[in-house]
DNA sequence: CACTTTTTCACTCGATTAATCACAACACCT
DNA sequence: AGGTGTTGTGATTAATCGAGTGAAAAAGTG
């Protein structure tokens, strides 16, 4: 997962297909079928390293799945679906897949999770913080602060930020780059910015968020010095929640004197 | 995976979890937390029966995929994302691991795949035979005869012939039940359809197919005469390309001879 | 400071799967 | 027909991975 480096189409394929359930055998007879549209297990073992003998127990496997047509001559001729096809194919399942899990899931989620806790969470990588704050947003009645020095401001955030402005919460915010405030004047017409500040002004920044004024959220780069923008995914946050949870007043403290003293047209 | 008689949510999440690349073990303990909200290693331990000493690696492997937050106290206290984030968390990345599938097959697909073939495809199972057809009305570019004696005329077939119909080709049915004539009346009204007939009256139906006189498909349900409605998925196709496909020519001489002789407007 | 609980880590056992091998069936060629 | 090489199936071995167990270190608690 994290060694990646825009491999080749075959080991891609390959390790996609397994991650999808497949045998490395499977995968790798389908990968052969791919290329070659249709051949006998002879071919395709050449192509793809399997066993010759293992070939035919691969093909089944993936007639099982619908990915695979099989001659019945001798010697046998199989016949891959078309990658699109294919794709399809996968998409379909994992969305129904999806669909299960998310129903099974919400069977047994207890009927109120109790917010107002003691102490904060955290959280690691710069896509779970993304999809925590997203999440956040999404829960948003009222209002929304949220500042961030470099371009924390990816497209799902701003789409979030759409949905929740629509739902008629103030949305508030800092520290975004002149193209990006453009596209929100544009996007989201009733956010209002206010100036960013301060300390870090160009420390290895993360991201600052409040909503309704009970949940906060903080997130810094760990590679203070060294390895600032190498690893994009070397972000940790932590969070809380409740009007009484010590880092929900401090932000809130915060936030109330900035947003205060700030002018709050600009 | 053939065993799956709507278990409880308990089990139906923690098999999808599993086939989602995740252990035993994180899968329990997610399913566990998740009902729980939140809890420590114990809590978990208790309800998912997963040994307390390995709940901490479980929650490493969450983590890393962004489902558990952590709250660095004494005994540590764990958090569960909703059951609606997961979801959701899960179909991006799926999402996007298709579409990084797509992408590598067919970078590597042949530039064109030989049709015209001597000898035929076998297909099994409903669901594979029921994509084979669908992708071949897809392919299709004047005409597609298709009979069916059961109702084999789902919502994807009428949505793919729908596509076809409005590349201009010409569609022509048999055997489709009164309901559901009705329905193609209204969303492919070109269609036009011709009396079913003939030997298999009542006997383990399947299909029949043909696209611009080159494709043919023909389907059965294997279990003949006794379990005949009991699987639907023993359904077993045989498909031929190309003029001089003897399958081909056999469908192709029988359709004419229909098509000829029936009333074109019916 | 003793004692409990939490947390981490190393190791064993078992199951799954990759890989090899041996053999039977079949087709082709002379 | 008979020989020869190729194809398909089944059994067997080797290796890998993950579940489960237990010991030991760390952190709390009285």
């Amino acid at each position: 997962m994290t060694a990646n480096p825009t491999q080749d189409p075959q080991s891609a394929a390959i390790e996609q297909l397994e991650r999808f359930g497949l045998s490395t055998y499977a995968a790798r007879t389908f990968v052969a079928l791919a290329s070659l549209g249709t051949g006998t297990a002879r071919d395709v073992s050449q192509v793809s390293d399997v066993p010759r003998t293992r070939v035919y127990d691969a093909i089944d496997e993936l007639r099982d799945r619908g990915l695979v047509d099989v001659r019945q001559s001798s010697p046998k001729q199989f016949w891959a679906i078309s990658a699109e096809t294919a794709s399809r194919l996968f998409e379909q399942e994992l969305h129904h897949r999806t669909t299960v899990l998310r129903t099974a899931l919400s069977e047994l989620e207890p009927i109120e999770r109790q917010a107002e806790q003691r102490g904060v969470w955290t959280v690691e990588g710069q896509s779970a913080v993304t999809e925590r704050v997203i999440d956040f947003f999404a829960s948003a009645e009222e209002e929304i602060v949220y500042m961030t020095v470099e371009d924390l401001l990816t497209d799902d955030l701003i789409a979030a930020l759409g949905e929740a402005a629509e739902r008629g919460v103030s949305i508030k915010l800092a520290g975004v780059s002149a193209p990006v405030q453009e596209r929100i004047q544009d996007d989201i017409p009733s956010a209002t910015m206010f100036e960013s500040l301060w300390i870090w002004e160009d420390t290895p920044a993360g991201r600052l968020m409040m909503v309704d004024g009970r949940k906060t959220l903080v997130s810094a780069l760990v590679n203070g010095k060294d390895a600032s923008l190498s690893d994009p995914r070397s972000e940790t946050a932590i969070w809380g929640e409740g009007d009484a949870n010590s880092l929900v007043v401090v932000l809130k403290a915060i936030f109330t004197w900035r947003l205060d003293t700030a002018d709050p047209d600009a």
